[in-house]
RNA sequence: GCGCAUGUGGUGAAAUUGGUAGACACGUCAGACUUAGGAUCUGAUGCCGCGAGGUAUGGGGGUUCGAGUCCCUCCAUGCGCACCA
């Protein structure tokens, strides 16, 4: 009887999926555990082997934890809108819909390979209706809510209209802070002034309020190929596909007020296991900053400068203002003299991209010929304009501190400013110091005070003397969430005389309409704009990004069916956080944050109990491919083998890593592989083709992809599964070399042989276990369970091996022990061991055993071989019971007489003795 | 430039708290069985050396009886951010 694994997974396949095997119910006594991967986009090319390791990672640890007693849900689902999807529809004219339902069976397919425990009646879509209703549902919750910076929650907006009714605006400021009402001019308005307000009036004032809002922004508008294009659609200034230059254009975008979250998210990073890095990621993406802003007098002139400044600890060491080249200001205060070089200037910034802006290093700038006044001293400062103060930063506008910023500091180097020095012997003049724990000079009341100190001190005196305000800025921006796109879910929002109305809850789901052409609508407006029968509706023509969907799916999947509710209080409650979530780091700071953001949402309004969707976020690694290369002499169809190559002057050429086996090139394969090869001779070595190795991107381009479906055809989905846990840790990237898999094949045939052999069938009996058979089993239950326990799978792999290689030592084909083992190697590779199982005589599945208990009486030793080291080099090892004493160790260990060899006579000094680990005689 | 991570055999890697470096595999070499081997099994395999032994975890330095592991410093690679005031 031979290990056909073939048969073996189709046949449990089909059973389990008969059996409702991997069926997960909301209703049970056990503890629950939530096991989740990132939801997928069905790409069109298929899965390469790296697509399914944290797939299989995750698989493995929901097995583990059902055998330890745990309700486990372990869902998946297909992250279904998107721009590839009707790129693809504007290429081939093939529906988005259709070539999605496509990619999504083509990816099931590819999946059920593999052999993974999802319980697909949780399966969904983000483009099905009955998902997308309840997108819709969530984005009118965010729309009708604001958040109140008092309790420091969402809440609906009802009770914001409630309060101006009864006092205005005054305990509500307007978020934004440079937002002034059209109508008055102010931030600030009475009960009075709000009754007399139109509806527009209101409406536009509340719009600044919401969770979900609309405003108008700055997207890539491409006029040749006219439409609006994603980031990464723009290369180097012109668009990635025809090369056509993009401009930004402003267009109506709606927005998600994240910002009022900035705080929240990152207080809750305290609370979630994410690696430091994905922390570290999110923090710097939000970018938190404590400082104040100042205002300053502009001499002879009635407008002020606003400048924001982390170090307000350095106001006697401005020598000069910067100000953005947009920055409004500029045209009122320059002088008739600079008023050419100004305008030169703002033209010169004007004419370049915002690439290129950034990417410039070389400093530029230019004098407005006024000044502003040192609130302090009296100091006269020159403003000057330059490109490295950004408009949308701060108040667009910085007081510059040469002695302590290097920028300051070439800036002012660059154009001959004179440096004030307020560190003393802290700045060398050559270099500015960023310290804040300098002493302060020249500083008059600060004078003697450390930097860091005096930060609170100058505040404090600013805002009394009514100058400026303490501030905390963020770098993060609104996240814009309305694309002029086809395939997303849309807007139930109305427009009507200048007004978004939200339709009624009762009129979702607002479905997609079908569309013949997916050319974007006059004036970047979204395909839908060209529907007579959408505009005719006064319907949104905008549709919501690719994250609206995969900012809440989590939830979804603990009651995806449910028609009243986009996932019930009860459902939510019993599954709570998603206890594991395993994906790749490439959603950082998007995807992560929003639905971050989401959840907090969703729970300030009372519709979930949690405000972190993840407790612990695992990062899988990249598996690399590992490239295949030919040599071809130049001007030949001649390959020279890698050993031989340097006698010729040869290109290195990408050869498809399938027709190689390890490097040995397939020849004839490679004939027939293209037809510009059929008369490919070859210089072979040793008789062989010997090809180049490089590791690089796993990608088509370059011929190294390798496809799960011929690994599991080959070597069986066990295998598979196995040997990309045992290629190391899941966190790491790595390289995949097909090579290596029949080690992991040849450990599960070893394993079959345990059970059946090949000449002699059947050899398990039911024989009592020895006392070192037992100790073979526990030390493995010991070692997979934490390995599994710590995601350290790797490791866990090998330790089955370590078990396999002592029971084929100890010829131990006993039933009491195999069991046991097979047990614990389902979630590994559930196939064999259900196959396993069941010629062992049992009739339950093996998905429901329970994991053996450990018992660790199993793995007490007497005596353990020590390793003995003279002044700390090992010399040799001596077995000594665990029992003994200092003195006797020390009395074994000099009377050795390798060690009294390395003692040269001398006597020792002491004896380093650590029970259980080794001895080390110093002399 | 700033931040983070990682550097261990020919290769993927292991060493969980400072305690026998290289487990487990791939590859390679030798052998057994065989008509055959790309099946299976046995043995060897960091490097230098016939050997005793020496030497070895990116380089240099330090702490320690003892360092892959801790500290300092330099180098390389990868990732993230990139004029953020």
């Amino acid at each position: 009887m031979e290990y056909n694994f073939r048969d073996i997974e189709k046949k449990w396949q089909a059973q389990w999926k008969a059996s409702g095997a991997y069926k997960v119910s909301n209703d049970s006594p056990k503890p629950k555990f939530y096991v989740l991967d990132m939801f997928p986009y069905p790409s069109g090319v298929g899965l390469h082997v790296g697509h399914p390791l944290g797939y299989i990672a995750s698989d493995i640890y929901s097995r583990f934890k059902r055998l330890k007693g745990f309700n486990v849900l372990h869902p998946m689902g297909y992250d279904a809108f998107g721009l590839p999807a009707e790129q693809y529809a504007i290429d081939h004219g093939v529906h988005p819909a259709v070539s999605t339902d496509q990619n999504i069976s083509n990816f099931r397919r590819q999946l059920d390979n593999i052999g993974f425990c999802f319980d697909w009646d949780r399966e969904f879509r983000t483009s099905d209706p009955k998902y997308y209703k309840w997108t819709q549902w969530i984005f009118l919750q965010l729309f009708h809510s604001f958040y109140n910076r008092i309790t420091k929650k969402a809440d609906h907006i009802d009770n914001l209209v409630k309060a101006f009714e009864k006092e205005g605006n005054a305990g509500h400021e307007i978020p934004h802070d440079k937002y002034q009402i059209a109508k008055t001019g102010k931030r600030v308005f009475s009960a009075a002034e709000w009754a007399g307000f139109t509806e527009k009036e209101q409406q536009d004032i509340l719009m600044e309020y919401r969770l979900a809002y609309c405003g108008y922004g700055e997207v890539n508008w491409c006029e040749a190929l006219g439409t609006v294009l994603a980031n990464d659609e723009v290369v180097n200034g012109v668009s990635e596909r025809g090369g056509y230059p993009v401009v930004k254009k402003k267009l109506r975008q709606w927005y998600l007020r994240i910002t009022e979250y900035a705080d929240r998210l990152l207080e809750g990073l305290d609370r979630i296991e994410f690696s430091e890095s994905m922390k570290e990621m999110q923090t710097n993406w939000i970018g938190k900053s404590y400082g104040a802003e100042i205002t300053f007098n502009i001499q002879g002139n009635s407008d002020k400068l606003t400048v924001y400044t982390t170090r307000p600890d350095t106001i006697f060491g401005v020598d000069f203002m910067v100000i953005a080249p947009e920055h409004a200001l500029i045209k009122d205060i320059t002088s008739s003299k600079q008023q050419q070089a100004v305008e030169e200037y703002v033209e010169y910034v004007q004419s370049r991209s915002e690439r290129e802006r950034m990417a410039e290093k070389k400093i530029s700038g230019v004098f407005t010929g006024a000044y502003a006044i040192n609130p302090f001293n009296g100091r006269q400062i020159p403003i000057w304009i330059s490109e490295y103060v950004l408009a949308g930063y701060g108040t667009g506008a910085i007081m510059a501190v040469p002695c302590g910023d290097e920028r300051d500091h070439k800036f002012a180097n660059h154009f001959n400013i004179a440096i004030t020095n307020i560190i003393g012997s802290e700045y060398d003049g050559k270099e500015a110091n960023a310290t804040k724990d300098a002493k302060l000079e020249n500083s008059d009341f600060l004078n003697g005070m450390v930097m860091r100190n005096a930060m609170e001190v100058v505040i404090q005196k600013i805002e009394e003397l009514g100058i400026g305000v303490r501030k905390v800025n963020y770098k993060m921006r609104d996240a814009a969430f309305s694309r002029q796109r086809y395939w997303g879910e849309p807007f139930p929002i109305k427009w009507q005389h200048g007004i978004a109305y939200p339709m009624a809850e009762s009129e979702l789901p607002l479905e997609l309409p079908h569309v013949e052409s997916y050319k974007p609508g006059p004036e970047g407006e979204g395909p839908l704009a060209n529907i007579p029968a959408w505009t005719s509706r006064e319907l949104e023509t905008n549709t919501m990004p690719g994250y609206a969907g995969s900012s809440w799916y989590f939830l979804r999947y603990m009651d995806p069916q449910n028609d009243s509710e986009f996932c019930s209080r009860k459902a939510s409650d019993y599954w709570g956080q998603v206890d594991l979530y395993i994906g790749g780091t490439e959603h950082a700071v998007g995807h992560l944050l929003y639905s971050r953001m989401w959840t907090k949402a969703l729970f300030d309004l009372g519709f979930i109990g949690h405000d972190e969707p993840y407790k612990k976020l695992v990062n899988q690694g990249m598996i690399q491919g590992s490239s295949r290369f030919v040599y071809r002499i130049h001007g030949t169809n001649k390959y020279v083998s890698l050993g031989l190559k340097d006698q010729y002057a040869t290109d290195a050429i990408h050869v498809d890593v399938n027709i190689v086996d390890g490097v040995e090139l397939d020849v004839e394969a490679f004939k027939k592989w293209r037809s510009d090869y059929e008369t490919a001779e070859f210089i072979l070595e040793d008789g062989k083709y010997i090809c180049g190795t490089e590791v690089e991107k796993m990608s088509k381009r370059l011929y190294n992809t390798v496809n799960p479906d011929d690994v599991v055809n080959k070597y069986g989905a066990d295998t598979f599964r196995m040997y990309e846990m045992f290629l190391g840790p899941v966190e790491q990237s790595k390289p995949w070399e097909t090579k290596g898999i029949e080690g992991t094949h040849r450990f599960l045939k070893k394993l079959w042989r345990l059970f059946y052999d090949e000449t002699k069938g059947k050899v398990w009996n039911e024989d009592k276990a020895t006392p070192a058979e037992l100790k073979v089993l526990h030390k493995t239950i010991k070692k997979i369970e934490e390995d599994t326990e710590r995601f350290s799978f790797n490791t866990g792999v090998s330790a089955f091996m370590v078990c396999v290689n002592e029971l084929i030592e100890l010829k131990c084909n006993k039933k009491e022990i195999l069991e046991s083992l097979l047990i614990i190697l389902t979630p590994y590779a559930p196939h064999v061991s259900e196959e396993l199982w069941h010629l062992l005589g049992n009739t339950t599945s093996i998905l429901d055993a329970a994991f053996p208990k450990l018992n660790e009486s199993y793995l007490v030793e007497s005596s353990k071989e020590y390793p003995i080291s003279v002044n700390g080099k090992l010399r040799t090892t001596i077995e000594i019971s665990l029992d003994a004493t200092q003195e006797e160790v020390e009395k074994i260990a000099l009377g050795n007489e390798v060690v009294q060899k390395w003692m040269e006579g001398k006597p020792h000094k002491r004896v380093i003795f650590v029970k259980g680990k080794m001895v080390n005689v110093v002399v």
